[in-house]
RNA sequence: GGCGGCGUAGCCAAGAGGUUAAGGCAGGGGUCUGCAAAACCCCGAUACGGCGGUUCGAAUCCGCCCGCCGCCUCCA
C-alpha cells in the first residue's frame, strides 16, 4: 500500500472515531508531508542563526546554543547523556537532534538544499504551528510522555527560529490512559481501541469516565469503570425526559447558580470532575422539583446546554427504525388496557419479555414510559 | 540512578492550611407503585499510603520511607 494511501486509510478512521466521540473537527488539519516548504525555511533560518549545523546531508539542532533547553522537563543537558548510550558520529553533541535527516537509498525523501531527506520527528510540528497558529501560542496540548524530548524540542525549534519567546503561554500535559497499571500503546500491543470502548459503551459514558478525572491525571481503563459512567450518563438523561402538569403555585426551579458553579469549575483549570458533580447536582434539583410540581422546563435546558460544553449528547443510545418503536409503544398500551382491567398475569409477562427483549417499561403517574435497556 | 507526577470510602474521583472531606457507581433502609422500574428521602471514610515534623489548627506545608505511573539519543 502506497504511503499516503495508509495514512488516509487510518486518518478516515481517527475521524470516524473522533466524530464517535462527539469531539468536534478543528479548522485546519495540516499534514506534515504537505508542510515540506515551512520546514525547509525553519531549518534554514535555524542553519543561518547558528542553531543548527549540517552533517553528511543532515541537519542538527545544536541544543548547547540553546540556554533555555531542558527548562519545560526540569533537565539538564549534563545528567541526560546515558553512560553507555551509542550515539551518531554524525552529530557535534550527544543530546542534538535531527532537524533534516539525509533519506538511505530506497527510502521515500523530498528535495531540499542538503540534498534527498525527510524532516526529524519534531521540526513539523514547529512548522505547522508556526504557520497555522502564529509565533507566539496560547494552549500547546499532549500527552505527558511527549515533555521530553518532544515538546522541548519544539520551544528550541521554534523560539529559535522566531526569536519570540515563549513560544507557547500554557502547556497542558494530560495523563495517559493505563490498562493494567501499564500505559496503554500500540508498541507493546496493550490497548483499548476506541472503536472497542465505542462498542460496548455510549460516548457519553466514555466522557463521563474521563472528564471525571483531572485531565493531567493518568485514568485507568476498567469495564467497571465505564459501566459507572454509562449508568451516570442514564441518570443526566432521566432527569431529560419531558415534566407535565407544573403547579402554578409552585416557584419554578432556577438552574443560574448551577451554572454558575459550572463555570466556576471549569475556570478552574477545567475542572471537569467538579463540573460534572454540578451536573448530577442539577439533575437530582429537576428531578426533586418535578415531583413538587415546580416547572422544570428552563432548569432541563440549561442542563443540557451546560452538559453540551462537556461534549455530552444525553441522546438514548441506541436507535432502532421507528416501525419497532411503533410496535413498542402498541404493546405497552395493550398492557395498560390490561393493568386497568386487573389482568397482572398477562401484563407482567409483556413487561418481562419486553425486558428480555431490551426495553423496559415504567409505570408512571403520568402512564407507561419505555425506553431501550442498557446492554 | 535523575527529573516529573500520583496514592482520598467496596470501585472511580473532587478537594491543596480552618464550615458537616464534593459528585458518580455499587451496597443497606424507607417513600411512591397492584408488583416492578425510575425518581425522591435516609445511612456509609473520626478519616485522606506509612512514620516523623511545622502550626492554635494539615488530606492539604516540610522531611524520610513504601507502592504505582511517565520520561531520561535514534515512536511522535
Amino acid at each position: 500500500m502506497p504511503p499516503a494511501e495508509l495514512a488516509n486509510k487510518y486518518t478516515d478512521q481517527y475521524f470516524a472515531n473522533m466524530d464517535a466521540l462527539n469531539v468536534e473537527r478543528a479548522d485546519v488539519y495540516p499534514r506534515a508531508t504537505e508542510e515540506i516548504p515551512k520546514v525547509i525555511e525553519i531549518i534554514q533560518g535555524l542553519l543561518a542563526k547558528g542553531y543548527a549545523y549540517e552533517s553528511d546531508g543532515s541537519v542538527y539542532f545544536r541544543v548547547r546554543s540553546f540556554p533555555r533547553y531542558g527548562k519545560l522537563s526540569h533537565r539538564n543537558l549534563s545528567e541526560m547523556i546515558p553512560k553507555d548510550a551509542n550515539y551518531e558520529e554524525k552529530k557535534e553533541y550527544p543530546l542534538d537532534f535531527a532537524l533534516w535527516k539525509a533519506s538511505k537509498p530506497g527510502e521515500p525523501f523530498w528535495e531540499s538544499p542538503w540534498g534527498k531527506g525527510r524532516p526529524g520527528w519534531h521540526i513539523e510540528c514547529s512548522a505547522m504551528a508556526l504557520k497555522y497558529l502564529g509565533d507566539s501560542i496560547d494552549i500547546h496540548g499532549g500527552g505527558q510522555d511527549l515533555v521530553f524530548p518532544h515538546h522541548e524540542n519544539e520551544i528550541a525549534q521554534s523560539e529559535g527560529f522566531t526569536q519570540e519567546t515563549p513560544f507557547v503561554r500554557y502547556w497542558l500535559h494530560n495523563g495517559l490512559m493505563q490498562l493494567d497499571k501499564q500505559k496503554m500503546s500500540k508498541s507493546t500491543g496493550n490497548l483499548v481501541s476506541v472503536k472497542d470502548a465505542l462498542a460496548h459503551f455510549s460516548s457519553d459514558a466514555i466522557r463521563l469516565f474521563v472528564l471525571g478525572s483531572n485531565y493531567r491525571n493518568p485514568l485507568t481503563y476498567s469495564e467497571q469503570a465505564l459501566e459507572a459512567g454509562e449508568r451516570g450518563a442514564e441518570r443526566l438523561r432521566g432527569a431529560l425526559t419531558p415534566r407535565a402538569n407544573a403547579d402554578e403555585r409552585v416557584a419554578l426551579l432556577d438552574a443560574g447558580p448551577f451554572e454558575q458553579k459550572f463555570v466556576e469549575a471549569m475556570d478552574d483549570d477545567f475542572n471537569t470532575a467538579q463540573a460534572i458533580a454540578v451536573l448530577f447536582e442539577l439533575a437530582k434539583e429537576i428531578n426533586r422539583g418535578a415531583e413538587q410540581g415546580a416547572n422544570v422546563a428552563e432548569a432541563q435546558h440549561i442542563l443540557l446546554k451546560l452538559a453540551g460544553i462537556l461534549g455530552l449528547t444525553l441522546k438514548e443510545r441506541a436507535q432502532p427504525t421507528p416501525d419497532i418503536e411503533a410496535f413498542i409503544s402498541l404493546l405497552a398500551s395493550t398492557r395498560d388496557n390490561l393493568r386497568q382491567n386487573e389482568q397482572w398475569q398477562l401484563a407482567d409477562r409483556i413487561r418481562r419479555e419486553l425486558a428480555d427483549l431490551g426495553v423496559t417499561l415504567e409505570d408512571t403517574p403520568q402512564g407507561t414510559r419505555w425506553k431501550y435497556s442498557r446492554r
